[in-house]
This record gives structure tokens, sequence and C-alpha cells, in this order.
DNA sequence: CCGCATCCCCAAAGATACTG
DNA sequence: CAGTATCTTTGGGGATGCGG
């Protein structure tokens, strides 16, 4: 009998840490985030972590309570892991650890997965930094990920996987040409932005991460410090 | 030069789990929310991390920019562990940790540290469900650990180690048995509350954890589900 | 193919002893 | 008091394989 290796404490943070604290636990919860997705989604997502780490995880998320294994009815019977509604909580969580994250001393650099690059925005989107009666729908195409992202009277009020219905604007190129778009570059070559541009530049200024909850600068200038990434 | 155990991921979630996401890095953070403290009490408070693996974690904390080691002067030439500004702009990170924490269907069970207790009260605290105008000053001894809290206008605006100055209430007594007081007991045998009681009530009020922001049930139900826990 | 299980290896974590 | 040294144990990274 190992000496559990948990916290062992009473401490809200410390269970929390218990059942979302291990290693790729909580990347592979924000892989979740945007609806279910497949063991094989996952470990792309994710090439970091082994097939035994990410069963592992899968496992001992699933008994924690915070996702689900479902197998699809049967015409296209794979099965897909998704989100408990408690698992959905890890919402604000989400929100505090990127918002602490972008204010990091040191640079963080490497890929982001496509879905990370969507919340981006979610994430740090301000209602407050829009125009209080506004509404739109726009579609995103990171490569073959697409995304659809809807605002309603000022609120964001979908984001999910897919395409939309009857966008006024899409985005589409490659992921890391997309990504320097919405970090406030000039669609570069690649991208095209098809509809009204002023659109995507009113939501890429609503979600632009500040240090604070201070409004953002006026200007959108590029280079680092843009949406992207949850 | 070993494969970086970094996620090498530029969404700020996976950065900031490359910074606190290792095991005890979190907890060791917790017990610095309060104020400074040496060594010797971080050992005491987390006896589940040995003394190499908390060296370990104060090192990269410290190189990551979380916390400083300050030695104190020359008087008591003693060397304290504190908070950088940046690290303490986790507290949105433990406000979402603690209160997602609360929701496990797992019951929470094992230790609380002594700060651990108090921080529950300053994490779950609801200025809406406090009169408007309410002022009070708190003091809090859980065995020899001395707390002040202070409420102005209806806030929670001073949790700090140590004695309170004129306090309006004082409750002391085991740690245990304060915390079960904290968590709606009424007050044991070998707790005393100093003061006026119906001011520890109203702060009990307005710190009961809620499963979302709802407003707390009007009664104070002994037993399980109170603040105790950061 | 997809969804894992198995194996090997090394780096971190746990436990204990000891030292400036 | 504030760690370092040492040893053992565990978990994670990486590759390969296998059944449905």
């Amino acid at each position: 009998m190992t000496a559990e290796r948990r916290y062992g404490e009473a401490c809200p943070v410390a269970h929390a840490l218990d059942v979302i604290g291990d290693r790729w636990a909580l990347l592979v919860v924000r892989e979740l985030r945007l609806g279910p997705r497949r063991y094989s989604d996952l470990q792309t997502a994710l090439p970091g972590a082994g097939p035994n780490v990410l069963t592992r995880r899968l496992r001992d998320l699933e008994a924690g309570g915070v996702l689900t294994r479902r197998t699809l009815p049967p015409p296209a019977a794979a099965q897909v892991y998704e989100l408990t509604p408690w698992g959905a909580d890890l919402e604000p969580v989400f929100r505090a650890l990127a918002r602490w994250g972008v204010g990091s001393p040191v640079p963080r650099e490497g890929r982001l997965t496509a879905d990370s690059v969507m919340l981006g925005l979610r994430t740090f989107f301000d209602a407050d930094r829009v125009p209080r009666p506004w509404t739109a729908l726009f579609e995103f195409r990171l490569d073959r990920h697409v995304f659809r992202l809807r605002v309603e009277n000022g609120r964001l009020t979908e984001l999910a996987r897919g395409p939309a219905d009857t966008p006024d604007v899409v985005v589409a190129g490659p992921q890391a040409q997309v990504q320097a778009v919405l970090d406030g570059a000039p669609p570069w070559d690649r991208v095209s932005v098809t509809g009204d541009p002023a659109l995507l530049d009113r939501l890429l200024r609503a979600s632009r991460p500040t240090s604070s909850g201070a409004p953002a600068p006026a200007d959108l200038t590029p280079g680092p410090g843009g949406p992207s990434g949850t």
C-alpha cells in the first residue's frame, strides 16, 4: 500500500490539486473546454504526454469526477471524453491562471494548440471594451480546425468547434499566421479575412490581455502581448 | 541537456503551470499568503514535503519570480521567504481553486494548517452578505497561531498574522475546535469567545462557501460545509 | 486506422541522516 | 535553524506492439 500520493489536507485548494494537480491533467481539461474529444485528438494536441500518461490522466480525472468517457451511438461508435458539469466549472480557474500567466516576467514561448488560441479570445474578452449593443458571428479556420464565435449584445455567448452559420466574418489561414493576426498583426499573405475587417478589429480590441483589470491601451500594437493562448 | 521538463507551450495556462505546477509549489505559496515565513515554518506547515523537495521548490519559485528570499536586518538575522508582487497576484487563482474545490463530489478530509483555516474566511467572504456599513476587528488564536481580521465598511480589509489592537472579538482555543466554530458549530468547551458573539456570527454568515455565487442559506447548519480552509 | 497496454529508463519525489 | 547528502521509490517520457 503506497503512502497515498495525495496531499491529505482538508484545504479546498489542496483537494483541488489532488484532482487536477498532476502533470498534464489541467492541459487535458483545457483541450476539452470547447467540447468532447477523442483519445487521438488529445494525443496530437498534447504530444509531450505519452500514451500511458494520457490514459492514466484520463482515468484519474474520470475517477475524480472531472470528465466522463462516453461511447458515441452505434453509427459512429467512437468514444469521446467530455467534461462533467463540475469539470466545466473549472472555467474560473483557467481564467485566473491565464490572466496570471500573461503577467510572467519570463517570456512564454512554444507551440499553441488551436483550441488554446481560440480560448484566448474568450479568456480575455472584456464586455466593457465593446459597444453596448453589438452582435456578430465569426468563423475562424486555423489549418483544418474550424471554430465559431458569437457576440450578442456585447457579450461573448458562444465559442465552439465547427463552422458558423452565415458568419459576418471569416478568418482563415495557417494557424501560425492566424495567430499573428489575432495578436494584432495585419493580415498576412496567406490569411484571408472575408467580411467586414472592422468587426474583427473590434473583437480583438476587446480581447487583448491587460496586466490588471485596467482598460487596454488604445492602439493595437503588433508583436507580443496578443490574446493568443488560453 | 535534459529534455526540459516544462510544457513548452506558449499558452499562458501552460506557462503558469511551468512555474507553479510542480508538486507542493502552490501549497508553499499558500503558506506565504499571510506574510513572510521561515524555512522551518514551511517545514512544519507542510510535513509531507521533505527538506530536499521543499528547498527545491523554494529555489524554483524564486527563479520563477514568485517569491524572494530575504535576510532580515542584523538584530534578528533570520532569513524569510516572501511573495513578490507577482506571486501575490496568485490570489484570484487561489480563490478560483478553493471555490472549485469545495464543490467536489468526494469529501475532503485531512489536516488543515492554521493559515489555511484563516484564509478560508477571506476566500469565501462575500461583501454582499454583510450589512453595508459594518466595521469590526477580530482576533483569532488557534493554538499558538494568532491572527487579526478587520472588516471595514462591509469589506474585509485585513487578514494578517499577529494580534489585533483592541479587538471587538477574540476567539481562542485548540485549532480543531476553533475550526469547528468557524464551520458553524457552537463554541465548544475549550473555545472561548470574548466580546460580542453576534459579530462573529455575522462574519461567519458572510464567509460560508456557496456552490455558486448564489447567496448562502439563511441558517447556519453545523457539520461539514464550513469556511474552513483556503 | 484508433485506443490503448507494455516495457524500459531516467528524472522527481519521498524518507532519513547528517552537517555548517 | 536551514538546509545538504544519500538512498529508495514512484511517476513521467518515449518507443513499440497488439487487439478490435
